[in-house]
Formats: structure tokens, sequence, C-alpha cells
DNA sequence: CGGAGTGTTGAGGTCTGTCAACATCTGTGG
DNA sequence: CCACAGATGTTGACAGACCTCAACACTCCG
């Protein structure tokens, strides 16, 4: 297909900047990139392992920042809160990811980080790991390349938010919760979303209701199904024609009837 | 300068996680760090100056990486294209600012770096900046700390697209834009923005015409004036009235008549 | 002068938010 | 085990905000 040439040709990506259309090779490197990075930080860094549950707080806005968390099992949403009471859900993250390197250069974290999950978090001393760093200095790139990371993936989700209809937005954030699972050899088949539909919403800059709309017309043009009562857990039976559906979007303002 | 007064007086609620509504201190703190940062550069790292005129390109996307651009003078836009060809606009930098950061990890561009005016870069290898920061470990909290900024930035882009009405975002674009000016000590009671009116909606996730509304009715409830004739250059008269009014919409959806 | 580029404004249609009713699930307590 | 309350999710009707299309004004330049 041209268009898997052109993807690998110019080194931009796809929709919305989403992660490329995920041949295996990308994939499984992304899988190879995240166990050395995690290897590499527990050998060359002190750190403390922490179990959390669903709900609690890595670290919570305010609190004096210092350290910086690997993710090492679970997933996690990362929450602002502005002065006027609003909240806003500006990201997720995985096995491999890093929580609290956002706020690097600050005294304390602007962000609450909350485990949605039963999942374990490696702590690690930001003094420490650019010690550390003098003796491996990859450990310098790997941090960089998570921020960096970061930041390419919070223009996408601007770029979602401006470009993308409702319907699609939905559509581009079950593929990106699904690719995010695939790249660490995950099962994608079914994935159990572990937020309401307010927190979808609030994340996608839509309301519950247009959310819970978009989940059912996804499911009603097939492109998804529901599994289990809770209606929280969905199947994604072809993820590339989710991506298919999110690019027709784009061209043609194709409606799901 | 009255308005610096009423915001000294108001007791200053920020919103979307914005700058806090810039009390003289932290603004001068601000530009202080801007100036150290910029001799700290200078002084530790081997670096090339290049000067840029209006519409040239600082980087392009899928050029190979590895040097990083602090900006000495100038404004610039960052710009994202999808293969689909759609463009969009994810930030805007100044004096003091990075280019180039958000792609540290990686082996080549994302975006593009275009100069809105003439202005003065300055070239840094990662890695010379990599080496100078273990006689200086400083140069290393300055890339990170601008690196931290710069997601902050974005959720705060992103928050703004996500929670206010089409008025409100053109109105704390003006706001970002006076105070990004303020912060560098440049005058702020007549901006020329350097930008067309499908920019600043590409930017702020909307049409021109909607942009091109609301600067009218900004104009109309005399936040906002319009000077020269070209309607590209604009008068704050009380940038915290502008802060007011964003505010303002969030409480209770005030319309501008 | 005339054309291209840019900006403004109006009319009408569509998408999404708001409000409301109802369905479903979960956990608690009798 | 069942009843019940609260949280969560779905769906409809309606209204309002924003986009689309279109006409026109202004500026800049050749």
């Amino acid at each position: 297909m041209n268009a898997m040439l052109a993807t690998a040709a110019r080194p931009a990506a796809p929709v919305a900047g989403l992660p490329r259309t995920t041949p295996d090779e990308a994939s499984q490197a992304f899988a190879r990139r995240i166990t050395s990075t995690l290897a590499m930080v527990s050998e060359r860094v002190a750190l403390q392992r922490r179990i959390v549950h669903e709900g609690d707080r890595v670290y919570a806005a305010g609190e004096a920042s210092g350290e910086l968390f690997v993710i090492n099992s679970g997933c996690f949403k990362v929450v602002t809160l502005s002065p006027d009471g609003r909240e806003q859900v500006v990201a997720l993250k995985f096995r491999g990811d890093w929580l609290g390197a956002d706020d690097l250069g600050h005294t304390c974290y602007s962000c609450d980080a909350i485990a949605m999950d039963t999942g374990e978090v490696w702590a690690v001393r930001y003094v420490d790991l650019i010690d550390a760093a003098r003796q491996e200095p990859a450990l310098l790139t790997v941090l960089h390349q998570a921020m960096s990371r970061e930041i390419a993936r919070e223009r996408d989700s601007l770029m979602s938010v401006c470009t993308l209809s409702g319907d699609a937005r939905v559509a581009n954030f079950l593929r990106d919760w699904a690719e995010s699972l695939a790249r660490r050899g995950l099962r994608t088949d079914r994935i159990t979303l572990r937020m309401t539909r307010a927190e979808i919403g609030n994340y996608l800059g839509m309301t519950l209701e247009s959310v819970s709309r978009g989940l059912s017309r996804l499911a009603r043009a097939r492109l998804i199904g529901f599994a289990g009562k809770g209606r929280r857990e969905v199947c994604i039976p072809d993820v590339a024609a989710l991506s298919a559906f999110v690019q027709g979007t784009l061209a043609a303002p194709a409606t799901l009837q």
C-alpha cells in the first residue's frame, strides 16, 4: 500500500500526529525501548518501588517536587486543577512512561497523578538521576526522549481536539489506548476503559453525553463492540478500520448514521 | 500604569492554569531567568548565531535533528504537517525559548519552526550541550525547565481549547501574547499580530471567521482596540480586564452583545 | 488601475451542549 | 436473597454556538 510506503519514507506521523500505522516492527522497537529503559534505570539509579492501587495519588499538585516516577505497571491519569475549580485530565500514562518529568524545573508539582489501576511505580530522585547520568549518559537520552514524547503527545491531543469531530475524537481515543496497550504487548481485542464517560469527555473536550453517543454510533457501525455488562469493556475487532474512520471524517465529514 | 494597579488590586485568579496575572516581581524573575539562561548558554556552549527573516524556516520536519536553537530575538511559530496535508500551529515562541527541544530523543524533527519576524537564534548541538553540562550542571536544569514549561504551555492550550468559548479563546490568546511580551520587557500597549486570522484560528481551533468576529466583539466591548490600518495592530488598554473577561465567561457564559 | 491577499459581516445549517427521563449496574443492609 | 439507593450510562428534544457559504471592503503592489 502506498500509504505505508509514504509513511516509511517521511518520518512524520499520520493523523493528528498519532502513532504510525503500527507495523509490528515499530511496535516491537517500542517494546524493546521500554524494557531497556526500565532495565537501565533499575540498574543505575537508586529507586524506591511503590505499589499503588486505584485512586491512589502518586503525587499531588503543590507538593514539593524533586522525584520522578517511572511506571513499571498499571495505568495513570494526570490531572490539572485550575484555581477556579475546573479540573482537566491532561494525559494518560502507561508502563515505561514517566510521571513528574513535566515539573522538572519547578519546585512543586503542577498536577495530580492518579492511579487508575493497581500498579507499580519507581520513585527516582532527580538529583540522583542526573548524578547517575555522569556514569551512564544514556540515562539523559532516555529522559529527554520521554519528555519530548510527552510534548508530542500533548500536541497530538491538541490537534485532535482542534480538527476532529466528536465521534472521530472518541474513535481516536480508543485507537490511541489500544495502540498504547499493543505496543506494550498487552491484548487489545478487549480493553477495559478505566474512566467514566465524564472523564473521557473531559479528556477529549466534550460532554459525557457526546461521548456516550459517539460510542453508541461507533458500536452501531461495528467499529467497536461492547463486552461485559458494564459497558466499560470495549472490543476493537479491527484497529485499522478505526484509524480509517478517523481519516475518513477528515476528508469528507462522513457521519455515522 | 493603571493596568498594573488593577492587577495588583484584584487577587489575581489565573485561568486555564495560565500564568498568574503577572505581578511585577514574577515578570521580572522571568526576565532575569531569560537573561541568565542566554548568558550561560553563550558562555558555556559552542554556538552558531543565525539571523532569520520572516518566513525563514529554522528547521523543517523530516530534517535530521541534533541541534537545538535558543531564541535570542524575534518570534517564531512551530507547525506540524500531517501526511494528509493538514497543518496546525502548535506553539508560538519568543526570546529565551528553545526550538527543537521537543525532538531531542528523535533522529529528525517532527515540526517546522518558522520565523514570523526578523530575529536571531543560536544553534547548539545537543551533544555539545550535554558535554558542557558536565562542567556546568545548571545547563541541564535550564534545558529541563524549558521542556517542562513547554509541556505546561501545551496543556494550557489544550485546556483553553477544551473549556473556553470562541470569544474567550481569542481574548486568552491576546492576553497570552501580551504577557509573553511583557515578561520580556517589550511594550504591550500596542502589539502586532504576525499571523493572519486563518493562522490564529488554526492555532485556536476555530475558523478564521470566528476569530474575526471574536476580535470585532472584543473591540466593540472596548477590551481591545485596533491601531494602524491593517487591523493587525491591536492595543490592549487593560490586560487585567481581558483576563477578567475570560474568567467571566467561565462562571456565567457572558456573551459580548 | 486592477488583481491578489486579507479581513469583515450576514444568512443559514449542523454539530454539540443542555436538560431531562429512563435504564443498568453495584454495593449495602435488611 | 431481595430491596433499595446511588452512581453510571443511554437516549431524546431542544437551543445555542460555531462552521459554511457568500458577498463585500480594504490594503498592498505590480
